[in-house]
DNA sequence: TAATATAAAATTGTTAACAATCTAAATAAC
DNA sequence: GTTATTTAGATTGTTAACAATTTTATATTA
């Protein structure tokens, strides 16, 4: 466990935010080498903060470690897509069951200003701050039982989750429609609202059919997607 | 995601089992202090490598990692063992649903040695292959599901519960019997019969029924006695 | 004496050089 | 011409020294 308090960034830290959202972004190549002295030579720091972060962001599984002969940016499946969708949603509806499909006043102001986010942000080309927006609104599902480690485990997803946006927006940006006729961007919003409401509702069921529904969504669309290519 | 292969071991990995197998072995007070310049001064290699066994330790929840200030053995309260429990529980109940309560031949036998394990071992004082015997046996539930990750998660959450064992068995040589009059070997071994029998008929419901029970009284162990301390 | 300020020691954070390993190119053998 | 073998270069693994920070001990002041 990590104590913070003090937020003034060590290297390693900042080399860690630097390659987690370069990669996130999408402006990282699949598959490409992540060598150690370019990235320290690029963020003018030693190879010792560099090397911390990647072997982080392994653990996250950014990145793929490959002992002696480096890193590279994870190349991540369909069969990925669909185990981390999977676990993330599990996570949150096993969240909601502890908590009796109860968020508390805070937790839904919070996850209502993420909606407004997401809305705002539904025509933009932001990948970064729609995935920050998601995993503010999600966040509250999984804080709502209180129960400290689930919210740590499903936040060492959260990376990768944030990686299968770029690949869900790719696959969009070439077909620009999905199966049920809406753009990205409206079913983003249509999902989360349906969950947002659900959640306000304070019924347990339909909060987790709407999780369902949502994650199972997302893989589907990698996964037809994948059939095609 | 880190790709083995040849375990020839670097240092980093020496430092790490180490330190991990010291602190599940009670041979390092909880709180105390963790100093580089000694572990690495004692295992022969330098501070790099041990700063690398630190950083994955608290990603595990075995080390609290103070930013400038050093590492400290994790003070485990009665709540982390509920969490650590729950949470374990919960990924297996997980894994059991998917795999719709079936465990393969190779599963089966896996854990059938494990349990001959866990028998021999219930007089001994031998905390660490107590633990790995423990692990087996309940690995091969997870990996039922076949979802790579999930397995990943549980295994995140091996260390931790493995400490706990520590914790329970310190719990049980103060009094020597819980509250059912058994004694913490034969609780061990009944608990893992339950679980192992209810896969092994393939009964979902009592699977998960075996699991929690398990689970469930080693929270309740610690939390009891946690009270009269 | 107790509380505060100062100085010394200990410890972590970072770097740069060295060692070991891997990769790829050039050479040799078939 | 193709396959091995050797060699040179690139890259990771490890170390030891240096810088920054924290902790402990000492001295100062009220």
């Amino acid at each position: 466990m990590i104590s913070e308090g003090d937020s003034k960034k060590n290297y390693s830290d900042i080399a860690l935010q630097y390659l987690r959202e370069q990669i996130i972004d999408g402006n990282m190549q699949p598959g490409e080498k992540l060598i150690e002295s370019n990235i320290s030579e690029k963020l003018n720091l030693s190879r010792g903060p560099v090397r911390d972060a990647l072997k982080q962001l392994a653990v996250e599984g950014l990145v793929d470690y490959h002992p002696n002969k480096g890193c590279t940016v994870a190349l991540l499946s369909p069969r990925d897509a669909y185990e981390v969708f999977f676990l993330r949603g599990s996570l949150e509806k096993l969240a909601l069951e502890k908590s009796g499909g109860h968020v508390d006043a805070y937790g839904i102001l919070t996850m209502e200003a993420a909606m407004e986010e997401i809305k705002s942000l539904a025509g933009e080309d932001n990948i970064l701050a729609e995935v920050k927006a998601d995993e503010k609104f999600h966040a509250q599902i999984v804080l709502s039982c209180q129960i400290t480690r689930l919210y740590k485990m499903w936040e060492l997803l959260s990376p990768l989750n944030g990686a299968m946006f770029l690949t869900l927006k790719n696959l969009r940006s070439r077909s620009d429609l999905d199966g049920s006729g809406m753009s990205r961007g409206d079913r983003l919003v249509n999902s989360h609202e349906r969950i947002l409401n659900a959640v306000k509702s304070g019924s347990l069921e339909e909060a987790c059919k709407a999780l369902d529904a949502h994650y199972l969504k997302n893989g589907e669309i990698i996964y037809r997607s994948s059939l095609k290519a």
